[in-house]
DNA sequence: ATTATATACGACAATAATTATCGGATATAA
DNA sequence: TTATATCCGATAATTATTGTCGTATATAAT
């Protein structure tokens, strides 16, 4: 319950390995996968994902791979988190509703108040801050 | 990702139920699950769980059910989910170190600093902040 | 041009976590 | 004695997550 996934982490760790190089250097999805124990094509997945978001630039080709696009201090912890994983939300009926409580649910209301504390939360901190 | 699980909602709906009657009246399981459509036996279990952790306590026989123990502003959330759901943190490593990139994973200070925060703001709220 | 290396991407498979069900037991008020 | 309720282990179904495969496309280096 409340996990980060894999897919969040993957993007996380590869974004800081890029953070630390200097920007005009690529990465390679082997080299992370390689450097990091990331299973490959799970992590080039990923990056495609992060590439198409525009939050890192795709270059074609041997010795190629991908840099750093966005700013990472620009992008908050909930956007980075929607643009990667979807609808964010402690539970469904925020962004959905076939849940079968949902006429009758006696939290939902108190339940929406601590959702909004957790996403001002994510809210207050940058993937920078999780890159440096 | 950062849901929280229908244990822990059907666990507050029912807490917040019982809450809402004089405190020396019970509440059946059948009663609840009725009211708020949630899958009886589902609904069994999990009180029967809270029932273990003392935080209701089962009255047997017809005319049974449970009526509130503990007292709800003194369980925080992060106690509550615990309790309820077991370890809680944004990644494994927090609990188990079963992560196959523990030992290259750049990224674990920083989010031990996020979860830090999330733990934090889940302590700063209790049970009755929910159910009231 | 050819080759080797790299991304692009849809379809699929395996695994794990969550959610739900079943069967039969015990307790107790009426 | 009976009906109603909790108790509890085992198991099944469902869903979400995680991982794999095959093939196509782009391009730098030779
Ligand atoms: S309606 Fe209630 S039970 Fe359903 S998802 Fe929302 S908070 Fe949870
Ligand atoms: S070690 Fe890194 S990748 Fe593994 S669970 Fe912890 S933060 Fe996530």
């Amino acid at each position: 319950m409340l996990k980060l996934t894999r897919k969040v982490e993957y993007a996380l760790i590869a974004l800081r390995h890029m953070q630390d190089k200097a920007p005009e250097l690529v990465s390679s999805t082997k080299e992370i996968a390689t450097q990091y124990n990331i299973p490959l094509e799970i992590l080039a997945k990923t990056l495609q994902h992060l590439a198409k978001e525009n939050i890192i630039e795709p270059i074609n080709g041997p010795r190629g791979g991908y840099r750093l696009k966005a700013q990472l201090g620009n992008i908050n912890l909930v956007e980075f988190f929607e643009r990667v994983e979807g609808p964010l939300g402690l539970s469904d009926c925020f962004y959905d509703s076939n849940c079968l409580q949902i006429d009758y649910c006696n939290i939902r209301t108190p339940i929406q108040r601590i959702n909004a504390n957790m996403i001002n939360m994510f809210r207050s901190m940058t993937v920078q801050d999780v890159t440096s």
